[in-house]
DNA sequence: TAGATTGTTAATCGATTAACAATC
DNA sequence: TAGATTGTTAATCGATTAACAATC
């Protein structure tokens, strides 16, 4: 029962969560304190109890967690049992290399098309699946009603794709682009991931090190 | 002269500050108040006046900022200029799409060499790069002095790489696989980018949509 | 000069941490 | 029961926003 409205700085804590519980149960550990993970993950015990208490009691006085119980429950929360529809715009690159990288299923998604503007790439089978031109995108939405869209293509194209992908019925956006994609829909999720941003404050602090340390 | 100590939250909106000041200095934009480039970036004009004056005064009372002038100093602040020499380990698919998709030369960082363990992979050219094996890295390094290394490799390897990357000089790392990585050293700067943790933050709230929008 | 907009201080808000009673 | 550790409230800390005097 989560409350009205979690803090995003909660939201973006819980996939950290469900990976190190993921990585405790495949050592074999069943229990564990809000003092031991917070050790381990370099946080405060604080912290890890106000933040699962925002979905509720997974743990038990005198005896701390379930790592296998308190790891689904988080899995839960996330939906990775939900298994959304995917598809990734742009087989370039970026595109083939998330296509074959990320597993999409053991964090909800599955993976049912690649589109690609560029008839040279189109046909090319990239994790298993046949890059088709997006102008099979309408057709092809009506069939599988994808809802998560992962946007690998150029600046210039974003705002207008993802537009159109809206009006086919894609309810959250995974974009690499550089574009700066703000729903205007407020029942559109977007999740920018800058790499070109997060390279940039490497490099500040790589410099500052240089400079100061 | 910056301040002391910058807080991390300022030093991860610079990059997005330097990316829409070299947007506007595209369109020909000459000057920009506070205002305007509030409502353009989404944040509020008291944010944008108090993060540039963490590091100096930049505007001018009654007109606004220079946009190329502002660039040019936020450019300087993180670094773009240092051309730091990089190297990629690990040149699977994701190595390489970061290879050929990544402009480093703009982020203030230069490609010198990619490794990988896999001699089916070495020699192959990424980026006009030659992947080389990674038995090669100690001569390398002590040729080319890197000091940037972006981590495109398994989670068991890591920590192992790692250490041996800091014990050869590299100062920073951009690390992709799926380990947690912490500066053990103090003089080691590290940016963890979990991929699979920001699509998990996607399908939490692609899920909160459907269940209560 | 008058108008605009900064730089900067003060007020507010939210997130993190500390403390402790509840309870297994 | 005694010891451990949670769930939760209260205190602290830091970041964001508001306000305004300085000044171009």
């Amino acid at each position: 029962m989560p409350k009205n409205s979690i803090s995003e700085s909660v939201i973006k804590r819980l996939p950290r969560y469900y990976r190190f519980l993921g990585e405790l149960m495949n050592s074999g550990v069943e229990r564990i304190s809000s003092g031991q993970l917070s050790e381990l993950m370099k946080l405060t015990a604080s912290q890890i109890r106000q933040d699962l208490n925002c979905f509720g009691g997974f743990g038990q006085q005198g005896y701390g967690y379930n790592v296998a119980g308190l790891r689904e429950e988080i899995g839960r929360i996330l939906g990775v049992d939900r298994q959304l529809p995917t598809i990734i715009i742009g087989a370039g690159n970026l595109g083939k290399a998330i296509a074959a990288h990320i597993n999409f299923e053991t964090r909800g998604c599955v993976l049912k098309g690649i589109f690609d503007i560029d008839p040279k790439i189109t046909g090319e089978t990239v994790a298993d699946i046949a890059v088709r031109h997006i102008d099979e995108l309408e057709k092809f939405c009506r069939d599988k009603k994808p809802v998560v869209a992962v946007l690998c293509i150029p600046k210039a194209a974003t705002q207008e794709i993802a537009d159109r992908l809206v009006d086919l019925g894609i309810r959250a956006f995974w974009n690499f682009s550089h574009y700066d994609l703000s729903a205007k829909h407020s029942s559109v999720a977007v999740e920018n991931v800058h790499l070109g941003d997060s390279l940039l404050t490497l490099t500040y602090r790589a410099n500052q090190m240089t400079d100061n340390g």
